[in-house]
DNA sequence: ATGCCCGGCTGGAACTGTTTCACTTGCATG
DNA sequence: CATGCAAGTGAAACAGTTCCAGCCGGGCAT
């Protein structure tokens, strides 16, 4: 409703330097932009082409472009953000928050700027405060795959726990006592609900959580080689890894191909899937799977329809289901287990003495 | 430079009337409608918010909206494209043609009608003719990852004839006699090129290019199957098999190595990698290796440069060069070839009978 | 001290594209 | 023949942005 015009007479001047403040025009006194910031956000605001308002939202990568190393999640997110934009007649636009924002304006203006009406936005190491920030300023946003203890962040996200736990308990049912546990070195929700199932199926079943067992590292092929070199190696080794990350799940999986480590006959791998890699590889991998494009797609559909019912105070929190899907990579405990006094130089981290 | 007024002047209609057509609004007069698309193909035309021309390009997708099936390819292309265009600071959408554009408006207008200057086109199964269709129409584009033989078309490939020449040799060298070819069922250039590459490369040898050892399947992991159980079911079976596709190649991994065929030992595999999948299996994959990222950054900076220095006419047949990589599943011919006498009844192609 | 110049800041005007409303025109129909 | 309806069009209003001129205050030279 509000237009240029409207908002500067309002405020007693012209409709050039509301311009001017939208656009982030240096030559705008800091007194005069501050009022009109105020009124716009008052107000509110959306873009528009000449008398048209442009229906334009935005997946917005905080950091970096666009992440390839986490396989193919993000192309399955793009997917289904497309196809949940097809009805209600949305453009989507890529934004790169750090490269194309300037310091001195807000995330709003910035996202007026653009010509866009609201945010997808994707959370990764260091900016959680930027999506708080984004959050309280009230612009349409939602982060997709992670949670959010701040009231006002809207999310939708995969709840991990139920099928993490099954997984575990899929373990424990197979007669593992030795279970590993390989997480991300980073706290997000995601991997805290893993480690939340774990501890609670290890608990339930009586057994002890051995913090020699547990290994935090950054997502990678290496780190996963690190975790299967490490949990093998130890004194009692592991009989099973659960992996919360699908990169460090690959890595496990072809260092232990690598040394000649039959999975599952001496070794059981549970890992996480965001697409489809699980079945790209032999044996195909027990995983607890997201849907990445179902994510993106009911994304999307908030997002859109928030924005077209001009309920900007709507709140999404919401979880979707993951599933535990069984294949190859998980089997009964071995007898004699795995590498035994074998590689015992290797343990670079927990406690081995201490763990009974 | 051509405004919708200064179009609207020229052709004694009124501005409204222009923008109607712009818009592909349906009560505009088909002689009307025509006039003044003619006129502005003629004077061209650049989208504007205000007075200000919008710098943004889109990357299109013909068909459907992003592919994840091919692996980690969309989001290398897509990273690297958002590199290309963080110097010339344009934005970037994401279209579905077939999803959004009307079927009575060109192209040209669809692509105004969305407020971009030009477009990175995907290439796919069936949508050649509508390429050729959008380059005929002069609309800035460029092809990324095909190549086409219509002048006009502008297009950005990685030419992998040398490094698969490069692959096949390497195989001879090996002591490879019986190398097969796994090529995918639709011609594009690429796959045309690697199949140049094997009968030159046997050819250069003194080696016969044995029908039965060349196979034309879709892309994708059961075809990869059929590739492994077809090719070591022969009489006399492959010793080596180049996959000119990610998704085959992965599938004949992934059967060799449920079937408990030794790899490089029994058998020699060579694959093509768009991104770094090749690394996330064991062993690591001998692959020709094309650099997505690459070529995205390439094709944005060419569009952006082409769409900012107004040199409509330029033209891009470019090629970037592959690499063979010598990783993992490639070794000396064995012996005693693998699988013989076995499975015979699985060859659903080819003509054994024939093959001497 | 006075005059001059320059840079920050602003508004009017001009220009961009789109939509609404009223109007004309032609054709079918009562 | 009058009426009504639909298609097609233009003027005007309205959306945002930029160019240009002007104001005003401060610094500097004379």
């Amino acid at each position: 409703m509000a237009s240029v015009r409207a908002i500067a007479a309002q405020l007693n001047v012209s409709p050039a330097t509301v311009s001017r403040v939208l656009n982030n025009h240096p030559d705008v006194d800091e007194a005069t932009r501050e009022r009109v910031l105020a009124r716009i956000n008052e107000l509110g605001y959306s873009p528009r082409i000449g008398r048209r308002i442009t229906n334009v939202i935005a997946l917005a990568y905080p950091d970096e472009p666009v992440r390839s190393e986490y396989g193919s999640f993000e192309p399955a997110l793009l997917s289904g953000i497309m196809r949940g934009l097809e009805e209600p007649q949305f453009d989507l636009k890529l934004l790169n928050i750090r490269r194309d924002k300037a310091p001195n304006e807000t995330y709003t203006q910035f996202f007026i700027r653009k010509g866009i009406r609201g945010v997808i936005l994707r959370c990764f190491r260091n900016n959680r405060p930027t999506i708080c920030k984004i959050a309280a300023e009230r612009f349409p946003a939602i982060v997709v795959a992670d949670a959010f203890d701040e009231p006002g962040v809207n999310f939708l996200r995969a709840d991990s726990y139920p099928s993490s736990r099954q997984a575990v308990e899929h373990l424990i049912s197979l007669g593992h006592r030795r279970i590993a546990l390989a997480m991300h070195n980073v706290p997000d929700s995601d991997h805290a609900d893993r480690r939340r199932a774990y501890d609670d199926a290890l608990f339930c079943a009586g057994l002890p959580v051995d913090p020699a067992l547990v290994i935090e590292l950054p997502a990678s092929l290496t780190s996963g080689e690190q975790v299967l070199d490490t949990m093998t190696g130890l004194d009692d080794p592991a009989t099973a890894i659960f992996a919360t990350n699908p990169m460090t799940t690959l890595g496990i999986m072809r260092r232990a191909q690598e040394k000649g480590i039959d999975v599952p006959k001496q070794l059981s791998v549970v890992g996480v899937d965001d697409s489809d890699v699980r079945t790209h590889i032999w044996p195909r991998l027990s995983a607890v799977t997201q849907d990445a494009s179902a994510l993106g797609m009911e994304a999307a559909r908030w997002l859109t329809e928030v924005i077209a019912s001009g309920k900007t105070g709507a709140s999404c929190r919401r979880t979707i289901d993951t599933v535990f899907e069984v294949n190859g990579t998980t089997g009964p405990a071995p007898q004699r287990q795995a590498r035994r006094h074998q590689d015992r130089g290797r343990v670079t981290t927990g406690d081995a003495e201490k763990s009974d």
